[in-house]
DNA sequence: CTCACAAAACTAACGTCGTTAGTTAAGCTG
DNA sequence: CAGCTTAACTAACGACGTTAGTTTTGTGAG
């Protein structure tokens, strides 16, 4: 059936059932064809939309990236850190089997680069030296992208058996599934706080050197 | 040729060169033809050593959780930590193109779940409460998953033009991919050591209670 | 010492994948 | 209404993971 009255596609569907894929079967499940079936098309109508697979993802991995709210540096460093740190883990803990792909490969996103040059902006105006904005830019992101990716509780399997007896400690690691998503929260809520009490420490001790 | 005299394969042989690819080349670019060209074979003979491709990147990620060392708690908690996250980090940036593999998937490799006992219990007998013991060790996951997986400096391109001009901030960003390794290292110390930092202040409180 | 069987290589094939080339018919523009 | 563009299609290529079946070598039991 060529050329359809109304286009059966549009680059928002494309986008929607990919996510959908990635998101319900993971990003090794998603493939050209399958998209195209879902959304009652062949494969070979997907490159009139889309360069290529790789060119997809890029695109969705932009657009999660639109959503991190760097505007918390207008009040003051740390409230930009934290509200930064937040946003940024919302996003991507929205769509988890994307962050290996949206973490790896090289800062040439349009949305990535935006957000990071407002950081490090925000960080040297607080007084920060160039330096340090660069490691504290990149400390964050470490905690964001480990946390949206490694889901530590929810990593652990749902059956007692694998853990009783051989690992002592985690005696009681299979219960953790349940609360999964409230003890990756909590655990990145702490890491950041940790985190931030300790840069203030370290701000205060700048000050004193002038 | 079937059946040489002596064996062209070997597990050891296997695993050295699939992570010469996946290093050198990519996780994408592991394949198992690919992988049997190199050691001078055809694909299908590689199944008489390992089950299929999946067990081979899972005993890839066992090996190289293996060299994680956990031994610092018998000091005290704050060189458990460090001395876990230091050679947790140094492992995994071994072969970064591994990290997003290791990263994901549920904890059911053997290396991993003796070091998260370990970890637990260690937390655990200084006198962490189970809950923060669950935390703390999520937390440093984050970080190291995260430091070891973004390179966050490498991540930047070689080439000024992209970032001149509409990235003020970022204007010299090309520049932190000639010392990225140095830019990752410290960031990844600046983050443990001011993690750690606001760790021990919660222990102190921890104590005032009783 | 021989003979059966395991081991370790092979070839051939299946179904899936990303992608391209070429085709067709509908819609838009002059 | 003629001609170009658009958006679908079919067919095909080469690479992929994996399995089945084949062949020859090495080895252990009698």
């Amino acid at each position: 059936m060529p050329r359809p009255s109304t286009p059966l596609l549009s680059m928002e569907r494309i986008r929607e059932s990919a996510l959908e894929i990635i998101d319900t079967a993971g990003l090794e499940a998603l493939s050209m064809r399958r998209l195209a079936e879902r959304l009652g098309v062949r494969a070979a109508s997907l490159y009139n939309y889309v360069p290529n697979k790789d060119e997809l993802l890029h695109d969705l991995a932009n657009s999660t990236m639109a959503q991190v709210d760097v505007s918390g540096f207008e009040t003051d460093w740390v409230t930009g850190v934290t509200v930064w740190a937040r946003s940024y883990r919302r996003a991507l803990v929205e769509h988890p089997n994307l962050v290996p792909f949206i973490a790896s490969g090289p800062a040439r996103r349009e949305a990535a680069l935006r957000r990071a040059d407002a950081v490090h902006g925000g960080l040297v105006e607080a007084g920060w030296p160039q330096r340090y904005a660069t490691m504290i830019g990149a400390s964050v992101k470490y905690l964001v992208v480990g946390s949206a990716m490694g889901s530590f509780a929810g990593g652990f399997v749902d059956d007692a058996e694998i853990y009783d007896e051989r690992f002592p400690n985690l005696g009681k690691a299979h219960l953790l599934r349940s609360h999964a998503t409230e003890i990756d929260n909590a655990s990145f809520e702490l890491a950041l706080q940790a985190f931030t009490e300790g840069l203030r420490r370290r701000y205060a001790e700048l000050d004193e050197i002038h």
